[in-house]
DNA sequence: GTCTATAGGTTGATAGAC
DNA sequence: GTCTATCAACCTATAGAC
């Protein structure tokens, strides 16, 4: 059950991979089967259908980040300043480069479809959570700014993961991917001093 | 030739529409056919394929829209302040509800694909060109750290459109879509002040 | 649990009459 | 330029033997 090679964790781990290469629309089950060398019966027999074993992959891989952002925050304190909690929402999704992840994340955040489908509650929970903390360090922030702020902000972030290789390719020569501490701090700084400017009315 | 209901352009204003609402790969092309009242063969007489049609729908729409960003960055003289550069940035896109062409720019912006195929020169383009009116309200930023925080901007301004429907159900009670000037002016505050912040090293 | 075989449906694209 | 008819290639999902 719990090995690690078993048929169910070698169609999520191909799944994985060939979803955040292709995209989820573009990848049929005869690719993911092929990739994990299991027949194609295997996927309807451990998963219901495809969309289950979409929502299944992406949790799979989701979890363990959310974790760890909530871990981040949780971690700054009751008073954590701004650039805590933005480095706890940001660099948890933006480290995750140990793992085929990441290109999945980024195929979530790109499908509306999807997020709607899967995400729209972790989305909430996290959103929410976040918002509060905000609330705590810049109290004079009205709700809706607040929320604002942190939408623009998670955009940033979703476009830095989303749209990595094509920025690459375009302004690698000026763009640095590799040092991931470097790219954190930066869009830290970025929104953060947008978190702190005067409210717009 | 120009006529304004000819069969070449209800078939673009079909695939628009569709486009944006489902998505490229969810969109068939007798999905399109039906909608625009056309014959299927038409497609492949005035287009020569899917993806033809594909780049023809976007390029259709984004040409008047990257322009209103042009004019608009020109529009503000020879040393134009951050808050200009980034209005004329993010303006013209948010503003653009007067049509069925905003569902479409969010689809583009979140298949990589598609952006790769078709946008990549538009990108190419507009990035270096508002880099460079950055490097000239802001030169002490170094030319990495004004590509990542356009980046930024990018991504904060892509979320909102393309994420616009989620985050309407999700928090439509705080955040208010209907006001177009003052969710510009939200973004333009907030991503100015990212820009003017100290840079990291 | 794993396989083969196949049902049942869709798709993009084209040939050829008009 | 517009149509009908159709092809060949995919797809997801399942039935049923082992």
């Amino acid at each position: 059950m719990n090995e690690r090679h078993d048929t169910k964790t070698k169609i999520l781990d191909a799944a994985e991979k060939l979803f955040g290469e292709k995209g989820f629309d573009a990848t049929s089950l005869r690719d993911i089967t092929t990739e994990a060398d299991v027949n194609l019966a295997a996927v309807n027999y451990h998963f219901q259908s495809k969309d289950s074993l979409i929502e299944a992959t992406i949790m799979r891989g989701a979890g363990p980040v959310n974790d760890k952002r909530l871990a981040m925050l949780d971690a700054a304190g009751p008073k954590p300043t701004i650039e805590q909690i933005v480095e706890a929402f940001v660099g948890p999704v933006l480290e995750q480069d140990f793992m085929p992840m990441a290109p999945l994340m980024a195929r979530v955040l790109a499908s509306p479809e999807t997020m709607q489908r899967v995400f729209k509650q972790l989305i909430e929970t996290m959103s929410r959570r976040f918002a509060d903390a905000i609330g705590v360090a810049l109290p004079e922030l009205s709700p809706a700014e607040r929320m604002w702020r942190l939408q623009f902000t998670a955009g940033a972030m979703a476009h830095t993961v989303t749209r990595g290789p094509v920025m690459r390719e375009l302004f690698g020569g000026v763009l640095d991917f590799k040092d991931r501490k470097l790219l954190i701090a930066r869009l830290v700084k970025f929104a953060a001093a947008g978190f702190r400017a005067p409210e717009v009315h």
